[in-house]
DNA sequence: GTCAGGCATTGACTCAAATCAAGGTCGCTC
DNA sequence: GAGCGACCTTGATTTGAGTCAATGCCTGAC
């Protein structure tokens, strides 16, 4: 390919990485070796990026679309672990071991993402440790998001991390202003994302709604009131660390 | 102190590194500007080694004794992450994030630890890239040893989560000869490792004594025939990977 | 020795959520 | 517009596992 348009490629990559969380604030000059190590890869609908056990390639980033990264047991049934969007980098565990990816991942829609290869990145890290402690910042904060999901699914209820859910989709938890929440997926995923079943979670819509808690109109939720749902929320929960028991 | 002493104290230390899997391989000159960030720290049965939320001072290597580290809910209760022994270490994400600690630690039992000043660690891995590079291979075993702990305790129920611990507890599964495993731990904990309370897993010690799977004695477990507890979870769990269906 | 407190076992009860089953609604193609 | 296939909703039923409560069993303190 001519020299101008592997330019031109190399600089439309260095966009998507600069947009994304790990690689913020470093200069152009010092994105375009990475970019010189991706490639982008297109994924249609239900795609698989990777599977459970695949030797590890890289790691990515979602340029477009969504990728769900889950396991899955041998009855079929599917926990998701995390919905990577746009900006969000995913997979880095890969660089850093021999053993395949730990599970499946795939899109969600049609996706575009841009693979980083693991040996050219590894050579980089060597010569740019600064860059080594970025991917310390975001594999730890992967581990935080998967510490909190450990403890939604099985410290909480279902009805209290679908109200969690909510507010976290309310600009403010304290208004009492009614808020439109759009939904990007069909109810059947949120529900999977939730961890729980397309029945359960119908069942929980009803309730809420029954409690004037919660306006649903096809892929339209809204939430009449977040503070009310937020005093729901501290109720199911206690009172958020005000004191320790043993049991 | 005497610089004699001093020395002393680095030569011990600078050996426990030597045994924690993250730094093998690594010479003595290598492991002295780590063991020079380090002081150890002795811990009481059930005392807190750090408490969610707490600023993050550095990471830890266990030295002796065991760490449980978990997360509590307003109510009380408490779903144990991982119980670090020997060898291992924890709590590296402290190192790239500036919040705290994401979960409570807390020593079983008397417990020695080192901990890893995070500054001084930081500004050694800025210079040894090598060390950085670990650092990231150790984060990415924690992310699958969570990413199979959230499998085990969404997918699967708590009979099969037992039978897979009694397994990995025995020298070969496909043997028919009996294995005869001591406990450590009391049932309580070793009930909370698997996600459950001390009476549901004596029910399922009953259980599996009247399946002629077990004899329980004490703190003594015989696994009597290791290849048919492989095939109770056979059972359990499907064919592993046998096919995967959608819903 | 005996007494107390922690652990373990067993039974009865409860409950959240999954599963099974049956319609209902929307949007699509032919 | 008839028919089909997703979703979604609602009801009935089942079930795994937590909670409560009663009792038994050790071990260590005195």
């Amino acid at each position: 390919m001519s020299n101008a348009l592997a330019e031109l490629k190399t600089a439309v990559v260095i966009n998507t990485l600069r947009s994304c969380q790990l690689f913020t604030g470093l200069s152009a000059e010092e994105l375009r070796p990475i970019a010189e190590l991706s490639v982008v890869k297109r994924l249609a609908k239900d795609e698989y990026l990777f599977r459970q056990g695949d030797p590890a390639r890289g790691f990515f980033i979602v340029q477009t679309g969504a990728v769900n990264v889950h396991r899955v047991n041998s009855a079929g049934k599917e926990q998701i672990i995390h919905v990577f969007r746009p900006g969000e980098s995913l997979a880095e565990a890969a660089l850093a071991s021999e053993t395949g990816y730990p599970a499946d991942g795939r899109a969600l829609e049609g996706t575009q993402v841009l693979l980083i290869h693991k040996e050219g990145f590894l050579a980089l890290l060597r010569r740019k440790p600064e860059l080594a402690i970025r991917m310390l910042g975001a594999m730890s904060s992967h581990l935080r998001v998967l510490v909190g999901r450990l403890e939604d699914l099985t410290l909480k209820d279902v009805e209290t991390r679908f109200a969690n859910w909510l507010i976290k989709h309310c600009p403010e938890r304290a208004s009492e202003k009614p808020v439109r929440i759009e939904l990007t997926m069909t109810k059947r995923v949120l529900a999977a994302e939730l961890g729980t079943v397309s029945e359960t979670f119908s069942r929980l819509l009803a309730k809420f709604r029954a409690d004037k808690l919660l306006v649903v109109k096809g892929k339209t939720l809204t939430v009449l009131s977040p503070a009310r749902l937020d005093a729901v929320l501290r109720r199911n929960v206690g009172g958020w660390g005000t004191g320790r028991f043993k049991t």
